[in-house]
Parts: C-alpha cells; structure tokens; sequence
DNA sequence: TTGTACGCGTTATCAT
DNA sequence: ATGATAACGCGTACAA
C-alpha cells in the first residue's frame, strides 16, 4: 500500500495525496474527502522509511538509558515511560540505546540518521559522551550536569537545593553533627554537587558532616558503625529499604530513637512504618520538563545552551522529632 | 555524508562502495582497502532511512511493554535489557511502544514499516491484540500464553509447573491447607494459568488450598487475616517484601513458625533477613530465548507457530522447615 | 571483478 | 487548486 495506490483510488495524482496528509496546500473540499476516503479503504500508513529520506526527520527520539542507575529500576521506568509519552504526544518514537555502547552507541544512532534527537540519560561528572554531543547533527539533552556544560543542553533535579533542605532539617532539629549515607561513587554527576553542598550547609549552620559511602551489601555493618559512634541525626540518599532495615535491627527507632531525613522517591518514604521526611528526586517532573524543552529545540525555538534545575522539596513525615 | 561521496574519494563506484559494505559480492583486496579507507577518513554512516526504503528492512525490533507489571520494575528491566542486548548482537535497535496504545500502536509500528518484528509483553488471557497480530506484515513473538495462540509465536515462563512445585513443596512439609496470596486480576493470561495449576496439584495432594487475591495497600490486613485462621503454609506469588514485612509485623517467622514459598526473583528472595524458598519467573532467560527465537523467524528458518515455556526450577532456602 | 541504471515511497519545487 | 517531476541515499539486477 503506497501514496500511489491511494492517488489511483483517489483520483488524484500521488503529489495530491501527500499534500492532503501534511496539510501543507489548501485543498479543496471535494479531494480532500476522495483522497481520506481512499485512505481508509485501503487503511494506507506512509512508509516511515521514505518519509524520512525524503524529509530528513526520522520522528525517532533516541534515549540512552542505564540498566542499573542509582535511580533504582523504578525511578528508571518512570523516566521512560513519561519519556515515551511525551515522544508519542508530539508524534514521536522512542528509540532505545544502552548505555553500555557508549560514545559509540552515540555516534550511530545521531550518525545514521535513525533519530531526530537525543536524550543522555545518568551523565557522568567527566562524561566522555560531552565532547561528542557538542558536534552532532541532532540536538542532545543531557539529563544531569557534566563538569563542563559549555554549549549543552542540561536538565536534572535540583541536588545542591535537596541537600541544603536535608542537612538543614537536622540542623534545625539541633543535631551538631550528621552522618550522610552518601553514594559510594564519584563518578556520576550529581554525587559531587549533592556533596558539596550538603558540606557547604553543614559548615555554615556550624555541624559536623560525616559522610559514609554506602556499599549495598555492606550497609548493616556501616549503620551499626554510624550507631556506635553516637550519632542520631541520619540522612540517607540510597538505599533507604536497607538502612531503614539496619536500623530497626539496631534498635533504633526512626522520629523517636533518632532522626532520619532522605532522599527518595515518595512511594519508597512511605512503604516503611514510619513515614520518611525526604525530599524526592521527581523523576518524571524531570522527565516531563526534559521532553518539553527538547521538542522546543526540535521546533527550532532557539533557546541557547542552558542548564535547567527542576525544584527540590521536602515533604515533612514522622521520622524526625518535632522540636 | 552519503556513499556517493565515499566512491569519489575511493576512486570506484557507488555501487562498489555498497557491495563493499554488505560483503555480497567479492570485492578485490585493493578495492576494498580503497573503499574502507574512504568510510574511514570521512567516517562515513549509511542512511538509515535510504536503507530501509531500499532494503526493506528496518533492523528496528519493536517492543510494546507496559509500564506497570505485575513482574514489577526491576522485572521490566530485566527485560528491557536483555532484549536491547540480543537486539544489539544481532544489528537491530529496539522501538519502545506502550502498552496504552494498543491495537493501534501495533498497526502504527507494523503497518508504517518502522519494524522488521514485534514483541509483544503482559498479553491477556483474552487480548484483543491477538487477533491483530495474526495479520500482521511482519513476525510478532508474544511473551505470554492468551486463551487462543493459534497461528501465534508465544513465550512464557512455565507458571503451571512453577505452581506444582510450591504447592508441592508445602504439600511435602505435611500442610493440609496453604494460602496462596495471589494476582488481584484474573486478565493476565499467566494468572489463571498459575492458579488452575496451584488448585489442581492441591486437589492431586489433598491439601485444601485459598486463593487470596492480594490488593497491594490491603497487604497487612490480608497477611492478618490469613494467619488469623491458623494457616501455617503460604505461597506468596507477588508482593512478596509487603507480605514478609507483615508477617514479621504478626510475629511470624518464616522457617520457624511458618513455612513459606513464592513465586519470586532470586535477588528478592534473598533479599530479607530469612532467604525465602522460591521458584523464579527468570526473566531474563525468557527475554533471551524469546529474542533468539525471533532472529531465528527473521533468518528465515520458518519453524511453524508454536508455544514455548522456559523450564521453573525452585531454590529451596530456609524460609520452610525441612522434614 | 567492477560499473551502470533503476527502484524503493516520500517530500517539495516547478509548472499549469 | 492540482499535476508532473526531481531529489533523498541506498540496494541490486543487469551489463561489461
């Protein structure tokens, strides 16, 4: 079935049918109805092989995903699935692209034309793939931000705010001194911007920070070692299921024993007894804002190169101490 | 960059540099050597579109997933995963389509000629998509078993000897009644499967068996009532971190005071204070053997339609008293 | 072993 | 308002 069947069927010559599909001619009432009519006899569909050749848009989003993220796999689906939600509301396809295939994966897919943009997904701190994004073909949203943003296009959740609102929440709490359940990585963007500035509010409300990177088979041992020490103002960033876990074998009851703030989703804040005060990453606000700002850039709204923040929020629960 | 320019600068045809490329033809070592250097030093990408249309091939895969499963999100991943791997090994890209599309999503992807196949994930019992995919231009594997497979590829894990064997596993620790918390729907084509397999085998031991459809927010109290009436043998085939919390909650220890099987990934089996004896649904292993199965469909090696089961083992942990 | 020429199904530029 | 017609870039039958 091709747009020469449906000119025959139609009347018409083949030219006339393309114009009917993209709007881009005033037709007249009466073609108009002979050629949808032709359409839907002969249930036609454009050949996306053609259109893209002839058109140079593929209407493909290529989407380069971890398999496993610190995002964890449900913060992961929720990217994608708003991803692919927002693709298909502007016509769009999603293609996907490990991560694993790396510069590489990057290459081929800008490279071969298979899409029409790009979305780079757990960016690292020195990430190779920046120094190839910034000479493609097609425009690339990073999700997170690279050492050196220079001329790309970056959104991520607002790390540096979530810090300041969780140390901060101790310190209010009159804790002098925090433990930080950190990452046990450097390497992925946001660990050192998290870092920094939740040291940065601890020097300035005069806390001690201690920050403990968690090593997932080991976080009993190291929560017992927090413990030992004294300590009773907690913030957990990863792995919050375990920690809560340690610390209820520990004895140590969350909002009574001790106060713990974290960061996590809210559906993981609130699967435990004890609700979590924490602040969530909002992965699909993220997501949702990613897409609208990429298919600006598709449209040839020109925003230059820019690094957007999507608003950090702490939502209090029962886990820390009124005061 | 197009192959036209790679033949200029090789010195040979446009052809040549194409047959170069495809290895369907001999090509003499100086020539090839001529046409490699020029794809190299203009790093030359073939035009995915171009060689579609000419090719009719797409090397694309289209996945149609959803993004709540029963299998849970790191289910999903897995699976997700292991496709784009296979996908990858055999030169082809992965298209995500949601499950929220439909029927239409499948005509969308099949009838455009966006993809050389189709996997089709979380089929139902009764899935109107079925009837679709008979038609279909291209070959369509279903991960899953609908009430009808005729004239369909199908895949699936083996839930009903996976039921068999938890069920049989309480049945050899001398239980005369198990609770199965189960699947709330009964529209998932593996739910019925499962549950006529759990009630046959109890009737076969001559264990009285409850089918206790499991809400995810009701957990605790379903969890309650179940022990509430002395039952002391439960499988557990979804939700199984609620279910243990809430057991723990009752002051029942699994391996101890009750005995417990599930229906479960070994890495959440394993996951809690007490290893859980579990039967796993493998994803991965059904995710790979179905890809292989694909590419086999694609090669041409037309094995009829036909329905396969990936084998259940079960891992016995310390979860049931042994006997 | 290599080159020529056509077709794949669109989009878009000329004409009319 | 509509119809020819030329790209788009690659694969491949046919020639040489």
């Amino acid at each position: 079935m091709t747009s020469k069947d449906v000119a025959r069927v139609a009347g018409v010559s083949q030219s006339t049918v393309s114009y009917v599909m993209s709007g881009k001619r005033p037709i007249s009432e009466k073609t108009r109805r002979l050629v949808e009519d032709a359409i839907a006899e002969l249930t036609y569909q454009p050949n996306a092989g053609a259109r893209a050749l002839a058109s140079q848009r593929t209407q493909i989003i290529a989407v380069v995903m971890p398999f496993d993220s610190a995002l964890g796999a449900a913060g992961l689906m929720a990217f994608i699935e708003e991803i692919t939600l927002a693709a298909r509301q502007h016509d769009h396809d999603v293609l996907l692209v490990t991560a694993e295939e790396g510069v590489d994966g990057l290459r081929r897919v800008a490279g071969g034309a298979l899409c029409d943009a790009v979305v780079l997904m757990e960016v690292r701190t020195d990430d190779p793939r920046v120094q190839i994004a910034r000479d493609l073909r097609v425009p690339t949203l990073f999700i997170g931000v690279p050492a050196d943003t220079a001329g790309l296009h970056c959104i991520d959740f607002d790390f540096e705010t979530g810090a300041r609102m969780l140390v901060g929440e101790l310190a209010d709490a009159g804790h002098r001194q925090v433990a930080v359940l950190g990452w046990g990585t450097a390497e992925l963007n946001y660990v050192p911007r998290f870092r920094a500035a939740a040291e940065a509010t601890a020097a300035a409300r005069g806390v001690v920070l201690q920050w403990v990177p968690v090593e997932r088979e080991r976080v009993e041992a190291q929560v017992a070692q927090v413990l030992a020490t004294g300590m009773t103002g907690i913030v957990a960033v990863t792995q919050l299921a375990r920690v809560v876990h340690a610390l209820q074998g520990g004895g140590m009851r969350p909002g009574v024993d001790l106060d713990l703030v974290a960061l996590a989703p809210d559906a993981d804040a609130t699967g435990f007894p004890v609700p979590v005060t924490a602040v969530s990453q909002h992965p699909r606000d993220v997501s949702r804002q990613a897409m609208q700002w990429l298919f600006e850039l598709l449209d040839g709204n020109h925003h230059g190169p820019e690094v957007r923040r999507v608003p950090a929020s702490l939502v209090r629960r029962s886990s820390v101490r009124s005061h």
